[in-house]
DNA sequence: AGTAAAATTGCAAAGGTTTGCGATAATGTT
DNA sequence: AACATTATCGCAAACCTTTGCAATTTTACT
């Protein structure tokens, strides 16, 4: 009990030293097959762990990976979490997860965090808020990689995965055309994001290509109670909407609730269509149609590129995962 | 951009001492206040911060906090991350979050990994598996302390914060006997857990006392989709429940799903009370009726008894939130 | 001016690990 | 037997910070 387990202590009890006793748990060839026993067992013995601060300050490298999300609530991110977590373990990582709560000072603040603790790489989804990219780029150029996912930078200089946004797009606008509707609301989140601005692009740019007889309305919800209003406004309108489009599960969430508040029915009343990760689609009655987004195969990407990163030493990528529809019935 | 910026790169180019450096970085009443301006003055230039690992192997203490949790995708435990993660932020701590995914290995490798990391404490919610404690002991009485949460174990020589899980469950029952219900069918998660018994006798005992003329049967779910199948088989049975009762989100998730699949109206076709943390009970028409328990307060609980530790030292303790009824329209 | 007290600074060790290089001991070769 | 290899091991520096204590300088006081 009263001796730490530490490599001096360890090599003062067997009387070799402390470089032998570390080269032993090691397994380096240079060591005798009867020294690394000896050592091997008291060490086992011991309950030996090496001291995790004083490799990292040694090595100047640690096993911690930085992760920055404005929200983990949010399925999309969940799934992303917990993927990333699952690869990083399998190769000795630990995930420091922090959160921006949508504010762009907290966001710097996670941002020093890692640097402080010299995580070996930072994947960040950036908030709605964040204009300015230059802390990202100061800590970038200081040696620690940032992957960017999922609500990523316009700018190409960096590395990115992401979902073929734009396709998404337009996959739920052929979706709609085909299934002969004729008055769209479309819902987006904050237009500063460029995951926003480009759903939005895909969905209008390809409706207008396939036919002309669509009319589609978009508006920006920034959050669930935000799109439950907004709906029930619309369907007091004279000439309401047939369909409703949702870029999010927070924007379906709110929708949902507004559809359940009214009393409507899907798809009779008014078809919903939307962008999830495909767990909230699957409460309602009938089941939503979705375009599913994994966030499991994202952070699987996410993954891979860092260990790219790491053996090739790229700065600049962009890594595009594709989308399918989920049928359900309400549209 | 060649010198990085240390104690020592500073103390060199100012040609005075790292001590001296150090201390005027701590405002350290010592030191002269024209040697702390220059030497903050170019600090800042430097862009400094101290390393975090040279600062805990001196101090063996660091400002990280271990969470393990079966899952963090469940709502529940969601409120309870941010709200943690907000007053851990707050006092200067960073959240390590760790996922056990209800695999005892696994939360044992979690386990070492917080140890590895000497955080500064480990919030617990033990996953359904696990039975064997000796780990946590081992771990506790290496001086790290452990506060368990939600799924706690069983023995008082710990450090607690939970549910009033036995008067939840009494909650319950008295809002099915108020509603006149007879056929309880009641859906509880893994038996081995304090939580899903404690619930289960206060619901059945509170009937039991209250009126001889309920039934009330109980089965195990484990996830999701069991509770579906289960409710779904006891739909078809010529003696179906009038109402379900549904302990976790999780099992309420599976419910509605079933609910939806059989095209049941509730109340009138079945009527369900839940325990939950009020997201999905909000997602269904009409909203369901549930008693509430909020991670957001429990983190907060949670922290606050991390401090008294560090302030007070206490060993064991028990500390318990209460809930209230939500009414939705679902029973 | 001489001494005491206060203000300011530096020395050096400690915390635990990794690693290049040199030292020693054991074995093999001619 | 003399030398060359090879197998084992230890020394000591480095990573960066904190901190007790001693050293030095400045200021105050008689």
């Amino acid at each position: 009990m009263g001796s730490k387990a530490t490599l001096k202590n360890i090599a003062g009890i067997l009387e070799i030293s402390i470089s032998t006793v570390s080269r032993a748990l090691k397994d380096h060839p240079d060591i005798a097959q009867e020294t690394k026993r000896k050592v091997r067992e008291l060490a086992e013995l011991m309950d030996y762990e090496p001291n995790a601060f004083a490799v990292y300050l040694r090595t100047n490298e640690s096993k911690v990976i930085g992760l920055i999300v404005p929200e983990i609530s949010n399925y999309f991110y969940h799934s992303f979490v917990s993927a990333l977590e699952n690869e990083a373990r399998k190769k000795g990582y630990t995930l420091l997860i922090l959160q921006s709560g949508n504010d762009s000072a907290v966001e710097e603040a996670n941002l020093r965090l890692c640097k402080l603790n010299r995580v070996a790489c930072i994947f960040v989804a950036l908030c709605s808020e964040t204009r300015d990219l230059a802390t990202f780029n100061r800590i970038g150029s200081s040696g620690i990689p940032i992957v960017f996912f999922d609500k990523v930078p316009e700018d190409n200089n960096c590395i990115k995965v992401c979902l073929a946004d734009r396709d998404i797009g337009r996959l739920a606008a052929k979706t709609i055309v085909g299934k002969g509707k004729k008055n769209v609301l479309a819902m987006f989140g904050n237009p500063n994001l460029s995951i926003s601005r480009k759903r939005k692009q895909g969905l209008t740019e390809e409706i207008k290509k396939l036919t002309p007889f669509v009319n589609v309305s978009t508006v920006t919800a920034n959050n669930s109670s935000e799109a439950k209003s907004i709906l029930i406004e619309a369907m007091e309108k004279k000439e309401k909407p047939d369909t409703v489009f949702c870029m999010s599960d927070e924007i379906l969430t709110g929708v949902i609730m507004g559809i359940n508040k009214l009393g409507l029915k899907m798809p009779q009343d008014i078809a919903v269509i939307a962008i999830s990760n495909g767990f909230i689609p699957k409460l309602t009655n009938p089941e939503i149609t979705y375009i599913e987004t994994s966030g499991a195969v994202l952070g699987k990407k996410a993954m891979q590129t860092f260990t790219e990163i790491l053996e090739k030493g790229i700065s600049k990528k962009l890594d595009v995962i594709n989308s399918k529809l989920v049928e359900g019935g309400s549209i």
